[in-house]
DNA sequence: ACTTTTTAATTGACGCGTCATCTATTGTCG
DNA sequence: CGACAATAGATGACGCGTCAATTAAAAAGT
C-alpha cells in the first residue's frame, strides 16, 4: 500500500509514506488546527486578546446578564478548571470580565462580560467573520459541508 | 446564506450557533484537533513521553546517523526554535537524543536520536498505530483520504 | 582585513493546558 | 448535631508555543 507521495507529506519533508491514509488523516487535521490557530492568534494580536480569550468573552457574551460559573464556562470549552481560574484572572485584570461570589453558593464565583468586553468583541467580530471566510474560502460550500461531517465522524469514535 | 438556523433560537439565545457553513468548518477542524491530541496525550503518557517530544524522536530517527540541526528539527514541525532548544533539553536529560556542536559550523548543534530513544519508539510506535486507526476508525478508507484532500485545499489558502 | 549583516541557537518572559494538591463551602447521613 | 464526603475554585509545578532580545559564528561588503 504504498501511496503516493501527498502534499502533507511534502511538507513535512518526511522520508517515509504514512503507515496508512489514518495515520495521514489524523496529521492532517492536527496540523490545520495549528494552521488556523496561528492565523486566528495573528488577527486578535493587535487587540491584546487571545484566542482562548476571545472564546472566553464569547461564551460570556451568550450567557448575558445571568453570568455564569468558572466550571461551566471550562466545560464549553473542554478545559480542565485550573487554566480558566487564571485565564480569568487575566481578562479580569484587562477590565473585560467581572467576578463575584455567588452568594446562593459561595462555593461559586459569577463571572460576566462587562461593557469593555462586549465593545472589544463587538470589533473583532466581523473582522474575524471575514477571516474566517478566507482560511477556508478554498473550499465551497458543499465541501465545506462535507469536511464538517467527516470530521463530526471521526470525533464519534472519541470515546477510545 | 445565513443558514436554516431559527431566527428565533438565535433571539431567544444569544449564543447563535455558526454565522457561516466556513464558520463551522474551522471551529470543527480545531475541535477535532483538540480531541486527536487528547487522545494521544493520554496514549504516550505511560512511556512518560509527550506528543511533540514522539515527534521530534521520530524526526530524528528519520534523520539517522547525519543527525539533524535544531532549526531543522522546527522547519518540520512548523515549531519556532525557542520551544525546540528546550523541549532538546529535555529529551536530552532523558537520554533519548544526544547533541553536538558541529565543528564544519560552529553555530550549528547536530542532533541525534540515542539507542534508548530507537528503543522507545520501537515500543511505542505499533500501540500508536493501532490508535490512530481507531481514532479514523469511523471513516472509510475513501472518506480518510477525501478528509485530507479538503484539509489540504484549506491550508493552501494559508497564505494569508 | 575589518566592519556589517545574516544565521543558529539560546535565554527570558508570558499565556495556556494539565496534573496533583489544597481550601472553602455545601450536602449527607448516622 | 457532628463527622465525612462531594463540589467549586484556587495554587503550584511542568511542558509547550511564541515574542523579543542576546550571543556566537559565519558570510558579505567595502
Amino acid at each position: 500500500m504504498a501511496r503516493q507521495t501527498s502534499r502533507l507529506q511534502t511538507e513535512l519533508k518526511q522520508t517515509r509514506p504514512f503507515q496508512s491514509i489514518y495515520q495521514e488523516a489524523t496529521l492532517s487535521v492536527m496540523k490545520t488546527a495549528d494552521l488556523l490557530r496561528r492565523q486566528l492568534t495573528r488577527q486578535l494580536e493587535p487587540h491584546e486578546i487571545t484566542p482562548q480569550q476571545y472564546n472566553v468573552l464569547r461564551i460570556l457574551r451568550g450567557a448575558g446578564k445571568a453570568g455564569l460559573p468558572t466550571l461551566s464556562i471550562g466545560e464549553r470549552l473542554i478545559e480542565e478548571t485550573p487554566g480558566m481560574t487564571r485565564l480569568l484572572d487575566r481578562l479580569e485584570f484587562k477590565g473585560l470580565v467581572r467576578r463575584v461570589r455567588c452568594e446562593q453558593d459561595r462555593r461559586q464565583v459569577l463571572c460576566y462580560i462587562t461593557d469593555g468586553g462586549e465593545s472589544l468583541l463587538a470589533a473583532v467580530d466581523p473582522i474575524l467573520a471575514a477571516d474566517t471566510k478566507e482560511m477556508a474560502g478554498a473550499l465551497t460550500g458543499a465541501e465545506a459541508e462535507s469536511l464538517v461531517v467527516l470530521l463530526e465522524k471521526m470525533r464519534e469514535q472519541g470515546t477510545l
